[in-house]
RNA sequence: GGCGCUAUAGCCAAGUGGUAAGGCAAUGGUCUGCAACACCGUGAGCGCCGGUUCAAAUCCGGCUGGCGCCUCCA
């Protein structure tokens, strides 16, 4: 039974979908004006492993993931470079993309983009006019939100609790300050669409729960995204989406909880922030990858160059794991595999199975791994262990990880020949009982950016 | 002011009533020509105070610290 924590009850829930061993995701995308820093990363690796997950437990699973690619922020970027707003949102898919492909996230099942759904974008605010729940103002269109009795419900707050926060917009022309805009009136010499209101573009909020609503249907199962978006952004979606369809909008919400620099919220804003490509750059996508993966997914993580360091580290146990047992099949004899191994290799994917149903526990879902990992190195440094058993631990091994998609960032380097003579004369040279040059040649060999370590299934040479 | 989250070893992080998983780092050992890898071993009584209980990191009350949202933001 899978559980997820569901923000809209705030409690740990059975994760039942509408259709049975189906499910109906949406994930709320980038705005792109920009690269993205690794706090934009949180949501798209972890969502990325709870919908492998929930594949690898047998469900069909539609991803949608929106790009947002209208925005004023994209305006003033496409200005500053000098290219169209279009051009602009253009650039950073492209870049959003090499990213995300960068971090092995898969491609969602459908990508929905603003400027393709205006044709339904319009007619969901004049249901909304039609209803009652949205008021014209000026050129603009302002959602209602006195008139949704539950407007709050997502984020636990009253109407009067949130303004009692009195850091809402004084705006005059709004009935209300907490009512948002759903279309936004603005000049023929700028980026906008012809609408029933004169010209202008779409509100944040309404292009989520139209695109929503086009690609998965009136209600869905789950909605994702960061903590910073149950409100207003999710708020004001199922408010609209509600008070449009007359059903509800989406059965689980689950939020990721933020990076943070110094204890302080890494946001753009605050201009604290780490691109995503900058790090890799440095220790590779992976191991952002990987930093994500190691905490619950709820949680707040403060962002360190010791946290990465010991991510680095552990993916490096992982890796030398496979490689060893990889080695140790190509040298090992025939033989059925014992009931002792079958049991761990069970135990694994049990204990995995059962972390990972527990909202997403990943931290304890790699705990599983790594007493895997144990038990397969004991396997693979015995020489008496038969090649089935050892297959039998790489398939468990590779299962789980492949839910996790790690290990895919290292691939066997091209050895140079110049290498291997180097490596061939290091042999002769041990085999002479001559450490010293040996040990010289080693030294020359990692001068050359390459790693020769003798391990028992022989030498391992390795690209540093 | 309102709503919410959080506090476990040097770092990260599980654990929601029965005497603290796992990873990194450190350290002792086995293996190795050396090294690396691997393996075996070593470390916390869980922010503070009080209560409930045969039994609490886990439940209740209070306190303190950190963070987030209430405005664009993953």
């Amino acid at each position: 039974m899978i559980q997820i924590f569901n923000t809209l009850t705030n409690k740990k829930e059975e994760f039942k979908t509408i259709t049975p061993n189906k499910v109906n995701m949406y994930v709320c995308g980038p705005t792109v004006y920009n690269y993205i820093h690794i706090g934009n990363a949180r949501p798209i690796c972890v969502f990325d492993v709870f919908r492998r997950f929930l594949e690898y437990r047998g469900y069909e699973v539609n991803f949608v993931q929106n790009y947002t690619d209208v925005n004023d922020k994209i305006i003033k970027q496409a200005k500053e470079e000098g290219i169209t707003p279009e051009e602009c949102s253009e650039k950073y898919i492209k870049e959003y993309e090499k990213d995300a492909t960068g971090l092995n996230v898969r491609p969602a099942t459908i990508h929905p983009k603003v400027t393709l759904f205006m044709d339904k974008i319009i007619p969901f605010i004049q249901t909304l006019e039609h209803n009652g729940y949205a008021y014209r103002a000026g050129n603009d269109v302002y959602y209602r939100t006195r008139k949704f009795q539950d407007y709050g419900k997502l984020s636990g707050q009253s109407l009067d609790d949130l303004i009692a926060g009195a850091r809402v917009d004084v705006n005059d022309i709004k009935e209300d300050p907490l009512d948002f805009a759903l279309w936004k009136g603005c000049g023929t010499d700028e980026q906008h669409w012809d609408s029933p209101w004169g010209a202008g573009r779409p509100g944040w909020h309404i292009e989520c729960s139209c695109m929503a609503k086009h690609t998965l249907g009136d209600t869905i199962d789950l909605h994702c995204g960061g903590h910073d978006l149950i409100f207003p952004h999710h708020e004001n979606e199922i408010a609209q989406s509600e008070a449009a369809n007359g059903v509800p909008f989406a059965n689980y919400w689950m939020h990721n909880g933020h990076i943070n620099v110094d204890n302080q919220k890494m946001s753009k804003s605050l201009n604290n922030f780490f691109l995503t490509r900058e790090v890799a750059e440095q220790y590779g996508y992976e191991v952002i990858r990987y930093l994500m993966i190691q905490a619950q997914y709820r949680a707040p993580m403060n962002y360190s160059v010791q946290l990465l360091e010991a991510c680095k580290a552990s993916l490096d146990r992982l890796y030398q794991c496979r490689d060893s047992l990889t080695a140790a099949i190509k040298q090992a004899k025939s033989g059925a595999v014992s009931p002792n191994a079958k049991a761990i290799f069970e135990k694994a994917r049990t204990d995995f199975i059962k972390a990972m149903e527990d909202d997403l526990n990943t931290a304890d879902g790699l705990t599983a791994v790594f007493e895997l990992v144990r038990e397969l190195n004991i396997m693979s440094a015995d020489a008496s262990t038969p090649k089935e058993e050892l297959e039998e631990g790489l398939k468990a091994f590779n299962e789980l990880i492949d839910v996790l998609g790690l290990l895919y960032e290292r691939k066997e380097a091209e050895i140079p020949q110049e290498i291997l003579d180097l490596v061939e004369l290091r042999k002769e040279a041990r085999k002479a009982k001559n450490f010293a040059e040996a040990d010289r040649i080693r030294d020359e060999i990692t001068a050359k950016g390459y790693s020769v370590r003798e391990t028992r299934q022989g030498v391992e040479i390795k690209k540093l």
